[in-house]
DNA sequence: ACTAGTGTTATAGTTTACTATAACAGTCTG
DNA sequence: CAGACTGTTATAGTAAACTATAACACTAGT
């Protein structure tokens, strides 16, 4: 797990968001209990209330259930019902906002789908002016 | 031009990056000027003062230059460095994100290039589990 | 000079995210 | 019961984003 946030985003979501792709990816299944909240304050050097908060954001989706003095824990069908729910919102908020910045960037779509899969340090070096679309001065 | 905003984001940012989609998409040409702050303001119910960060903004990235009592002017060259500052910057951050969203998801490449041009109210009614990723319970 | 349009600065208040510190409330083990 | 884990609530402070209102500074047209 990264131990760095994003400043596009409050950490609570960011949190949020991790114990959803951790779901996702099986990483976490169903039954198994959350890191404890003070746990991940620590470790991440966050406050716990702010962690508190990224796995309320859970409870209120019903996607954990929470019991005072034993733990968090993954709900039965959490899964299923991330996998169906993400994929609209991705597909339905997010993807068409993607597809219309990789539009104006003049990149490729289909390429970027392919071909690439940068493990973690991989800064294309300026692509060199390639295909800007239109010019009509 | 869209009347909302994003929760995810604040809206001086939103506000700068859809100036730079512009320039980008060529709505705006280099030389051009910024419709004025108070217009904007006006225009979107949002304080002038909003509005002038996320201008500034564009003039400390040397995208823009301000002219007391004239208005703010697209600097030449603009649009071949946002070519390529932001393609960089979508590259090596944003990408990886949403590629790794894309394989949690479990998405395929069709999906994306077929079926993503919602004119405005298209809900993909279940995916109906196609394909979960391993199952090792 | 006046006026109406620009950008800019000042003052001050609200809301949200995050923080620190501390206490309260259950569960389980010895 | 004591102690060590859990989640939860209370109190209070800081910083960022946004807002309302108002004034200042500069440019251009009349």
């Amino acid at each position: 797990m990264e131990r760095e946030w994003n400043d596009n985003q409050p950490i609570y979501r960011q949190l949020r968001d991790r114990v959803v792709a951790m779901i996702l990816e099986g990483v976490l299944k169903e039954g198994d209990p959350l890191p404890s909240v003070r746990n991940v304050a620590a470790e991440y050097r966050v406050n716990p209330l702010t962690v508190l908060k990224g796995y309320q954001q859970l409870v209120a989706e019903g996607l954990v259930e929470s019991r005072r003095g034993r733990g968090m824990f993954i709900n039965a069908g959490a899964r299923s019902v991330l996998l169906q729910g993400e994929r609209q919102k991705f597909l339905g908020e997010e993807w068409p906002r993607i597809q219309a910045a990789i539009q104006r960037l003049g990149l490729k779509v289909e390429e970027l789908l392919n071909g690439s899969r940068p493990s973690s340090t991989a800064a294309p070096s300026k692509p060199a002016k390639s295909d800007p679309p239109e010019e009509e001065s």
